[in-house]
DNA sequence: CAATAATTGCAAGTCAGTTGCAAATACTAG
DNA sequence: CTAGTATTTGCAACTGACTTGCAATTATTG
């Protein structure tokens, strides 16, 4: 993720154990992958980091792992506009909201932090007395490198 | 859908004939349940509907038309936050993007225009060099009635 | 109305993620 | 530092949503 990320190393582990959750062998494994990703992994990415350092730990754990932390809203699900099936990808989450913008012709992810988008959310929360637990704004389009035509398809 | 569709009847069915596409029964048949739908809709339950005009409409058929509707622009997809399950909702293309707010605990969606979502993605255009084709905001929360606590789970 | 290119329906397949359950393991409490 | 117990894991099988291959059908055009 291009945004700086300043995080202690292992936060995620403190966090998870402040809340009383048992701190298992593979859990430090996939938690340390998902602390570390310098960009957006889906599942099965993560999965094959984590057998690197693990081989023996399955993919069913990485699942439930992640809907741990999603529950936990240590981690945020994306989408990332659907450009390469329907996978999800998972960013730890962040200080502050950002936007994803996806590419339609060269898959390229941008992350955007905004004012305006800050904003917004406030907005959302006093206009439609909505208290706000997660945000996902996620845009399709073309880059700069690639806005002089369609995509190839 | 909450917000007015001020919207002549029958005008997905003019776009996509004017972009030279066939236009069999089935096609018919799907479109005007797009169209008359009164919340959004998921693919089976398009497939139930358009089943009730005419029986003998196939599953594929209606997924295949809503990808067609999609990549003309006609029809947004949407997670509504994936409340329930992974599946993806309908809705014609609006006159003007809006926000869906998805309550976590009784489920209930609201859309949402603002002003400042509008600026906010003319500042992405503009600061991001990023020519927008589509946008998806959705928040999930809880809604006014809904706020005083943590869904049932 | 015949030609032809697009569309449909069926069956089978894919992909991402989930569930049931017995075996293994982390955190207590003594 | 163990024994007890509640959690977590791994396996295998399953599910749900959607896609693909292909022959038969059908909308448009000439």
């Amino acid at each position: 993720m291009p945004l700086p990320q300043t995080e202690t190393p292992g936060r995620l582990q403190a966090e998870l154990m402040s809340r009383g959750l048992r701190m298992t062998r593979q859990r430090r494994t996939i938690l340390s992958v998902v602390e570390t990703a310098k960009q957006h992994l889906d599942a099965s990415q993560i999965l094959r980091k984590a057998h690197k350092l693990d081989p023996q730990i399955d993919r069913v754990t990485v699942y439930r792992t992640l809907n741990l932390l999603k529950r936990h809203g240590l981690v945020d699900e994306l989408d990332l506009m659907h450009l390469q099936g329907e996978k999800h990808y998972y960013e730890r989450r962040p200080q502050r909201d950002h936007i994803h913008m996806a590419c339609l012709r060269c898959g390229k992810i941008t992350e955007f932090e905004s004012d305006l988008f800050d904003r917004l959310k406030g907005q959302i929360q006093r206009d439609c007395r909505f208290h706000i637990v997660v945000t996902r704004l996620e845009v399709g389009g073309y880059c700069g490198q690639c806005r002089t035509g369609p995509p190839p398809e």
